[in-house]
DNA sequence: GTCTATAATCAGATAGAC
DNA sequence: GTCTATCTGATTATAGAC
């Protein structure tokens, strides 16, 4: 008689990925709205559904479920990217990727982390998964950064690397939250005057 | 006998002040260190060389020791614009104070709260000296603001609250220390470059 | 007001049965 | 792998003597 591919197997391996899955949603929607710090395992837990033992089989540490949540972070960013126009110039994919960045972050999907908490860097750094997106991200950006430049489309002065600083600092800019609460904008306008801001700048042209 | 004016009580209240700016000084470098959440109450107390008891007779909590750290920067801001020339041009002073924000933080000077925390946020709402000082510093800085739109210095499309917040932003860029840490640039460097992000943009003019 | 000692709480992580 | 129950350590805050 023909073996099946382990249909067992397979079956409970797709119920674990569907559970990680849904714990990396619940922190991503947890990081998003109160930060690292002020999260705690008890609530991913709770909003899982799952005893907090549970959690600890599928991540070791607090760190390593927020390090997961970034690195599905990335693999969203590597999505979006894969899907922009090839026609769009080198500077409209670098306008349109951040103001997806920044959509994510008013709508309460991108979470933010402490720039400086060192227990959350040394998790993230040593994350293959995260740091490889990152670093695939990066390269894509950095290219059309240099792209843009050339083009005369961004200023050359400006480092690269400083560009792109400026450009991912855009997905934790407090300036996006203080606009949001202060209910005067829509969140469309919210993100034209950001996006204004950041490529055409505060001096009149 | 001609009485002196309470020579004793000036005496200890003196004492007492001297103590107080050392807290806050202390407070000011954890907080540009670490953060908020990471600062504790027992690293305060053993940088300013006084058992943890005492510092709660000075600051009810710790949420208060980081307000009266604000309150001391809203001082430290009002007597920098009070130093500025008057004859600078309305943006020259937006610039120079975005300039001073920024070496402050390089610097490590410059307490850096959670843009999140609730319990912080409260104690900072109700704290007169902090709020009193913000108030004056808003005011000063949207003068300026204003002025420089109605000069066609700063772009007038942009709400003069944008520009605002634009400004302050600049005092807890993740960009200025992500520069730092890469060892590229001196503070300097790092001061032009974000300035010039910030003012002109990243397109080419 | 300063100290030592301690209370009270909270949160990350684990033991061990099923 | 999931659960309940618990451990452990850290941290804010206070009691009470001097």
């Amino acid at each position: 008689m023909v073996t099946h591919a382990t249909p067992k197997v397979s079956f409970r391996s797709q119920m674990l990925l569907a559970r990680e899955r849904a714990i990396i949603q619940t922190v991503n929607r947890l990081l998003a709205e109160k930060g690292f710090e002020a999260m705690t395992v008890d609530q991913v837990a709770e909003g899982v559904g799952i005893a907090k033992a549970s959690l600890y089989k599928h991540f070791a540490s607090k760190e390593d479920l927020a390090a997961a949540a970034m690195a599905d972070l990335m693999v969203q960013a590597q999505t979006f990217l894969d899907g922009l126009a090839p026609a769009l110039s080198a500077i409209d994919k670098l306008r349109t990727t951040v103001e997806w960045t920044m959509r994510l972050k008013l709508d309460g999907n991108m979470p933010t982390l402490p720039s400086q908490n060192s227990s959350l860097r040394a998790a993230l750094m040593v994350h293959k998964a995260y740091m490889d997106g990152l670093m695939d991200v990066s390269d894509r950006l950095g290219a059309w950064i240099e792209e843009a430049q050339q083009q005369g489309a961004l200023n050359p002065q400006i480092p690269a690397i400083a560009v792109l600083y400026t450009l991912y600092a855009r997905a934790c800019d407090p300036v996006l939250e203080f606009l949001k609460a202060s209910d005067l904008f829509s969140d469309d306008q919210i993100i034209e005057m950001v996006l204004m801001t950041c490529f055409d700048g505060l001096r009149q042209r």
